[in-house]
DNA sequence: AACTCCAGCGTT
DNA sequence: ACGCTGGAGTTG
């Protein structure tokens, strides 16, 4: 045998910490620590101490040992699984974005690290197997009372033990010191009641039926499928995808439920708890600290059965995820538009993938993206075409606001205005839809002509009549509504122009003085408690009439409600957005389906300055899917999403010329080829948000082309000062 | 992201 | 000579 010199060379292993940094850093592994991949720890970073997730792969033997620190601290926590590793590095390489900023999401409440604080309390000294001194001191009533209180081997709280023998906390110290009582740890209480998956049985109707098998069984086979469930609003997609959740349990694993507004989903946790019989977990990022704090730890310790949140739920480190569900996958909510650019709804069908999961994609308006997946095979598709209940689908006309316009100064039409009416003399209630907030989109000075904007974005200032100011909606920039033109001060000339919510309000007071009116908007309807409270004053008829934005078209049950009118069909038509026809009818379907939901039928009349658009025939006829056919056809001969693959480039800089010449560097660095073409630079959308000037480019590719290898390629290939920044946006939703 | 380092400037 | 501020650079 050879003489080998043994070199003791120190264990290594990589660190990815939640910043971000290029990739993972190398540590020493001290003696006497034993660390895997996933383990939570501490590790020192330029002289700071740091929280960061033991990654995969060998350590640089490269480094030099003097730049090594030593991991610090390894957390008490089930590590980090392999699926939420790997989920980490998928969804850092399709948005181009460091991987610790991805697992920054992944760790977004470091407090959890810490064990919880161990309650104390007490229990019997004595007892079967106590070794320990016999007690002194006498045995008073009260001290029998509490002896009585415990059983053997029970720990309870002393509050609670003292209440239980009804005597003061006192005695119990007493006790402890006579040698009754000993201190002990209170076990942990469980933070989530385990759903029962047979608590309520649902009524379900065959077809309900038979997509519910459908959907237990993808989740009994426990490996990755997606399905697309869709229905009518009101055909029970909820109901059944609940038995998926079911079986998910019985599965013993966990199942995720994505919403895209979990602050207004009141009557969707009512739901939750009529079928399951508790409340699932939560997680949004309104959340408390501490609740955030323990619900991350139920989390991980596998404690929390179901949870329930909002996009960023989709990082949390679920042991075993077995399902998940993504309702109204259309919404465009579910695009994380900062930080990492995301869309929640693709990357849950990854997070599937990666844990052999089941996921199931929700929504009476699939989006055009998703139902090509499912024509082409790619997901399963179940459809409920019956109306649950025996309700039927609501009457839709339209007015034609050339033929019956409103009178001067008014926004609801005769047709309208009588429709209205009528409901409301019947005693049922009524609902305006008009997709804005405030009171008018715009203040012009009949002056000069001069229209009031922000000073930080391209966009009028709206008028908030309420508060008496106006807003800016991209930046929060307010002011007092002037008395003077700023452009030529003349008095008395500021007019405002176009309806928000508010001034619906305000001319459906003149209109109808006796009816209870509610606005609903997401500057009335705050959070969770204005939404119950506001649903709950609805199902008890203490409100006639409901004037909204696009928050009441979100799964609201609403059974009293018989008539929507839709004041502006046209508003989200404007525009040149790829997606605009198909997210307007989305959204007029959704509020649509607010109208009608019991026994009582339900008619909607939507105002439109051009009935023929194919997006108002759809609606009018019902026929969406022959819309999104022919939808499908407009996009697809000039390979566009989803037939083709598009990025976005968004160049910004505080100062117009740094943004123009980033953006200019990129146009002549752009890449080409066959089935690569870059449109741009332009002024983006936005041309000026929050202060910053911003230019787009746009990488549009066949769909067999991967856009991240191009977009690395070019972004290497140009300088950008350290005063711009270019943000990387794979398949763009929505104009910014 | 949060720190150090250092140039550039003003104060003591 | 000292100290503050801002920007660039670094972190294993």
């Amino acid at each position: 045998m050879n003489d080998t010199i043994l070199v003791a060379i120190s264990p290594r292993v990589r660190v990815l910490l939640p910043l971000p940094l290029a990739g993972a850093y190398d540590y020493r592994v001290p003696p006497g620590m034993r660390l895997q991949p996933g383990d939570f720890v501490a590790v020192p970073l330029n002289g700071r101490e740091t929280l960061g997730v033991v990654w995969d792969g060998e350590a640089d033997p490269d480094l030099p040992e003097r730049k090594l620190r030593d991991v610090l601290h390894a957390y008490d926590v089930p590590p980090m699984t392999a699926s939420l590793r790997r989920f980490v590095e998928w969804v850092a390489q399709y948005t181009l974005s460091p991987p610790g900023a991805v697992l920054r999401m992944a760790m977004s409440a470091p407090a959890a690290l810490e064990p919880p604080a161990p309650q104390a309390g007490w229990t019997l000294a004595t007892g079967p197997g106590s070794n320990a001194p016999p007690p002194t001191g006498r045995v008073t009533p009260e001290r029998q009372r509490v002896l009585d209180a415990l059983r053997p081997g029970e720990v309870l709280p002393g509050n609670l033990i003292a209440e239980r023998a009804g005597v003061k906390p006192g005695v119990l110290r007493g006790m402890a010191d006579g040698g009754w009582l000993r201190p002990a740890l209170l076990p942990r209480p469980l933070e989530f009641a385990p759903p029962d998956p047979d608590h309520a049985q649902p009524r379900l109707g065959t077809e309900q039926r038979a997509a519910a098998a459908a959907l237990e069984a993808a989740v009994a086979a426990r490996q990755y499928g997606v399905t697309l469930l869709t229905g009518v609003t009101g055909s029970g997609k909820t109901e059944v995808y609940l038995d998926a959740v079911a079986e998910c349990l019985r599965q013993k694993r966990q199942a995720l439920v994505l919403l895209p507004e979990i602050a207004l989903s009141a009557q969707w946790l009512d739901r939750f708890r009529a079928r399951f019989g508790v409340n699932p977990a939560l997680w949004h990022s309104e959340l408390t600290s501490r609740t955030r704090r323990r619900t991350w730890r139920a989390v991980a310790e596998g404690e929390a059965p179901v949870l329930v949140g909002a996009r960023s739920a989709l990082f949390l480190p679920y042991p075993d995820l077995g399902l998940v569900v993504v309702d109204e996958e259309h919404e465009t909510a579910f695009k994380q538009e900062e930080g990492v650019v995301y869309h929640a709804r693709d990357m849950a069908v990854v997070r599937a993938r990666l844990s052999d999961a089941a996921c199931v994609l929700v929504s009476a308006t699939p989006s055009l993206e998703t139902l090509t997946n499912a024509e082409t095979g790619r997901y399963a598709h179940r459809h409920l075409s019956e109306r649950h209940g025996g309700a039927t689908l609501p009457a839709i006309s339209l007015v034609d606001l050339r033929r019956d316009p409103p009178e001067r100064g008014r926004f609801i039409s005769p047709k309208l205005v009588e429709a209205v009416g009528g409901t409301l003399a019947r005693g049922e209630q009524a609902m305006l839809f008009l997709n804005r907030r405030g009171y008018a989109p715009l203040t012009l000075c009949r002056a000069c002509g001069h229209r009031l904007r922000c000073p930080n974005c391209t966009a009028w200032l709206v008028e908030h009549r309420a508060q008496k100011r106006l807003q800016c909606h991209h930046c929060g920039h307010a002011e007092p509504v002037p008395q003077h033109c700023p452009e030529c001060g003349a008095e008395g000339f500021l007019a405002a122009v176009g309806p928000g919510v508010e001034r619906v309000l305000e001319e459906a007071g003149t209109l109808w003085p006796e009816a209870r009116r509610l606005v609903m908007a997401s500057d009335t309807i705050p959070g969770p408690a204005a939404a119950a409270e506001a649903a709950r004053a609805i199902a008890e008829r203490e409100v006639d009439l409901i004037i909204g934005t696009q928050i009441v078209a979100k799964g609201w049950h609403f059974p009293h409600l018989t008539l929507v009118g839709v004041v502006d069909a046209d508003l989200g038509l404007a525009g040149g957005d790829l997606r605009a026809a198909e997210r307007t009818v989305q959204l007029l379907h959704q509020v649509a389906g607010r109208a009608g939901r019991a026994e009582m039928p339900g008619r909607v009349l939507l105002q439109t300055f051009s009935p023929e658009h194919p997006v108002m025939q759809a609606l009018l006829s019902g026929d969406l899917d022959a819309f999104m056919a022919a939808e499908a056809e407009t996009r697809r001969p000039g390979h566009w999403p989803p037939f083709g693959r598009l990025a976005a480039l968004i160049v910004s800089a505080e100062e117009e010329r740094d943004a123009d010449r980033t953006a200019r560097d990129l146009g002549l660095a752009a890449p080409g080829g066959e089935g690569v073409q870059v449109l741009g630079p332009a002024p983006a959308p936005l041309a000026l948000l929050r202060g910053r000037h911003r230019r787009r480019l746009l990488l549009k590719t066949r769909r067999d082309i991967a856009v991240q290898p191009i977009l690395r390629e070019w972004l290497a290939r140009v300088e950008v000062p350290g005063n711009v920044k270019v943000q990387v946006d794979v398949d763009p939703v929505g104009f910014l």
